[in-house]
DNA sequence: ACCTGAACACCGTTCAAGT
DNA sequence: ACCTGAACACCGTTCAAGT
């Protein structure tokens, strides 16, 4: 009885914990959040419904395990704006990178966290915190511009980051619609109006 | 046994069948389509499963059905866009139409919608065609603007098309996370934009 | 044709039992 | 502590039987 008692073993526990999220992704990239059961789950990660409730409480946490992943590399994305010397050059770099390096996979699953969050307030809390942080990047990026003078003075910083980021947010979900060559194939368009939108015009003041 | 015989009651059809829309679509508005249960479904509409699959041989089935009335519903409200004269100018009543008489009703179904149609291809096809109906619109009206010359001249219809879109779905679905109020506040920023992206420069060609 | 409700295969999760 | 797999309550759907 005692011989069976284990101290917890924190290094095994975190690579058992990344498998099941590593399995369960993939399976959620095939069939989603909903048609995809945690038995199918269990088979990818190798291992029993006990063991891997034994790791994750349930189908839910699994899912913001996964939220938090795509969560972060988003905001890494984004981070390069935070200390921009050109608001509108670091902008369209940043568009380049998500437009670039974004993957099936990814607007598979921002979609499916997209439906999720209406229903689960964990993960709506989740992505709301992560939101208002870029949001927060954005808006003290353009004040910053209009200060120096390259982005136009009349604008409200904040509504301007909520349209930038709603603006991404379309194209990507539009994305999943018309598929990522159509959305390479308007980037650079996307790109002249956000310029008509943020670059001082040469009449203004 | 022929006593039993009936021929169809068309009439009686359509009632039943759009019975079980609004009790399912209230139920989903509620808790989602998956975590709504068929045994709900049929509680709402008043009839047993049985009767429930007679009119609807799925629950994918009875969720199209609510895609389709939503589509039509949206359809109508970008209708006006297609014979306007001003485009900026019915572009932002259309605005104020969409966000001053959405529903949280809708939002909810909007995005519950959007996830669903990643899995299902018979309602992504759905989807696209009005999506294709609604850009072309829209890309006809921006052309007929730019030969009146309300419209600057440079723009690549129908990537500006798809980026209007974009923008409304992607501030929609924001919506969903920050409320309608918070969008009402932001709309007078957006028509800037639009218009700043839109309007003919003083100082071109 | 229209309707019922029991029955089917399957789902997410739990738990007694093992090491 | 970590792991197994049978068992539980519930799911979407079907179908024999009724009117």
């Amino acid at each position: 009885m005692v011989a069976y008692m284990r101290t917890r073993n924190l290094e095994h526990n975190e690579s058992r914990r990344s498998a099941i999220i590593e399995a369960a992704s993939a399976c959620f990239v095939l069939h989603g959040f909903h048609a995809t059961s945690m038995k199918e789950v269990c088979i990818a990660a190798g291992m029993s419904p006990g063991t891997l409730y034994h790791y994750y409480r349930s189908k839910s946490e699994i899912i913001a395990g996964i939220v938090e992943e795509e969560s972060l590399s988003m905001r890494d994305l984004l981070a390069p704006i935070a200390d921009a010397d050109d608001f509108i050059v670091v902008l369209f770099q940043t568009l380049d990178q998500i437009v670039g390096h974004i993957s099936e996979r990814d607007l598979v699953l921002y979609a499916e966290v997209a439906a999720e969050i209406l229903r689960q307030p964990v993960l709506r809390e989740q992505v709301r915190a992560m939101e208002r942080e870029t949001q927060e990047v954005l808006a003290n990026a353009i004040v910053k511009a209009q200060r120096a003078g390259t982005v136009e003075r009349h604008l409200n910083a904040s509504h301007m980051a909520n349209i930038i980021n709603g603006l991404i947010d379309g194209l990507l979900s539009r994305a999943t619609l018309h598929g990522l060559a159509q959305l390479r194939l308007e980037l650079p368009s996307v790109k002249q109006a956000l310029a008509r939108i943020f670059v001082e015009l040469p009449d203004s003041q």
